[in-house]
RNA sequence: AGGGGUGUAGCUCAACUGGUAGAGCAGCGGUCUCCAAAACCGCAGGUUGCAGGUUCAAGUCCUGUCGCCCCUG
């Protein structure tokens, strides 16, 4: 019995991707990518995206959709998400949903409706932080909307400009909060894929090593020129900022490999506590022999 | 060998003329509705190289000792 959809989750390194090809083959579905750094174009290597090569033709959706200078969007990935998520089902096809980035994949999966947005307010308020800082906008959000301001951490300056400006833009308050993970959308099985933390940190190093000998630093100094500097997203891709700050720094870019193998490792640890707390996902250990079998298991009782 | 400097948390460094040690980063845990590989929060961590001495009180002063750095030969 074939599922009507499949969702891939869990840390960095995993084998997320070969699995999901996998996962396609076996049930006659595509891929639709559900990371966030994935989309750039020309950020292959340090985004360990899958080479064309090596997808075994299996359709990708949603890879290179963005330039390096163009700032990601939830609102419009969800939309797009969704869309193609909507237009494999009618073909008969299963969407394998594939990603790290837990918040994209809540977007597609789960009821979330993101106000609207608009870039002069947002800028106002940025520069407004920038200048009176972050409590200040906490009083203000604290007068306007307590319930928001009493979910929202007083120094987390982001989120603050985007409550004050979903609130001059809709004139309701923000009260929105991540609901409670509820049956997911399409039918989804979500898949977790995990393995112990030690055996996953030297998995995290040996593979930025890999990127590195692969010619991260060149794809870097090529990605320069695109605007990868201004990128607001893409500058602080993994690997990509590292390589930046040791460029500016007029040091060896190859010595930014040991920062980035640390970041990574961290970047594993908010993984783990994004994902794990989400009851839906089945988890499976990323090394077991098994594992196609044992990912095909779980989708035929979802 | 002589002269100078230095030794404080895993790392880089703070601590006014003596008043029983702080911060950043790393580590561990957590939060999350449009930058999410982001942003933010909490916790833990040091018999101040070692041994003596002066003092009510020593990271801080004195002596010795060990390690490292620089200069001279």
């Amino acid at each position: 019995m074939r599922p009507r959809a499949v969702a891939l989750v869990g840390p960095t390194a995993t084998g997320k991707s070969d699995l999901a090809i996998e996962l396609a083959c076996r049930l006659d579905g595509e891929v639709v990518n559900a990371d966030a750094m994935q989309f750039y174009r020309g950020m292959d290597i340090g985004t360990a995206k899958l080479p064309p090569a090596q997808r075994r033709g299996v359709r990708h959706h949603l890879l290179d959709t963005l330039e390096v200078t163009e700032t990601t969007s939830v609102a419009g990935y969800q939309r797009q998400a969704r869309h193609i998520m909507e237009e494999l089902l009618a073909a008969g096809r299963v969407p394998v949903l594939v990603g790290g980035s837990g918040l994209y994949v809540r977007a597609v999966l789960d009821d979330l409706d993101f106000p609207t947005t608009d870039p002069d307010v947002r800028a106002e308020l940025e520069a407004e932080l920038a200048e009176h800082g972050a409590p200040e906008l906490y009083r203000r959000l604290h007068r306007l909307d307590p319930v928001a301001a009493g979910r929202i951490m007083p120094s987390n300056g982001r989120r603050l400009v985007r409550a004050l400006e979903v609130i001059a833009l809709t004139g309701r308050p923000f009260s929105a909060t991540l609901p409670r993970p509820g049956p997911a959308r399409y039918g989804a099985v979500l898949i977790g894929l995990d393995t112990d933390p030690a055996a996953l940190d030297v998995r995290v190093d040996a593979r930025v090593d890999r990127m590195f000998a692969a010619g991260l630093v060149e794809e870097v100094r090529q990605l320069l020129p695109r605007g990868l500097r201004e990128g607001r997203t893409a500058s602080r891709a993994l690997g990509y900022q590292q390589i930046l700050a040791a460029l500016d720094a007029g040091a060896d870019p190859a010595c930014a490999a040991d920062p980035t193998a640390r970041a990574t490792r961290r970047f594993v640890r908010r993984q783990r506590t994004w994902f794990r707390r989400d009851g839906r996902i089945r988890w499976l250990d990323a090394h077991r022999c098994d594992l196609l079998d044992a990912a095909l298991v779980l989708t035929a009782d979802g």
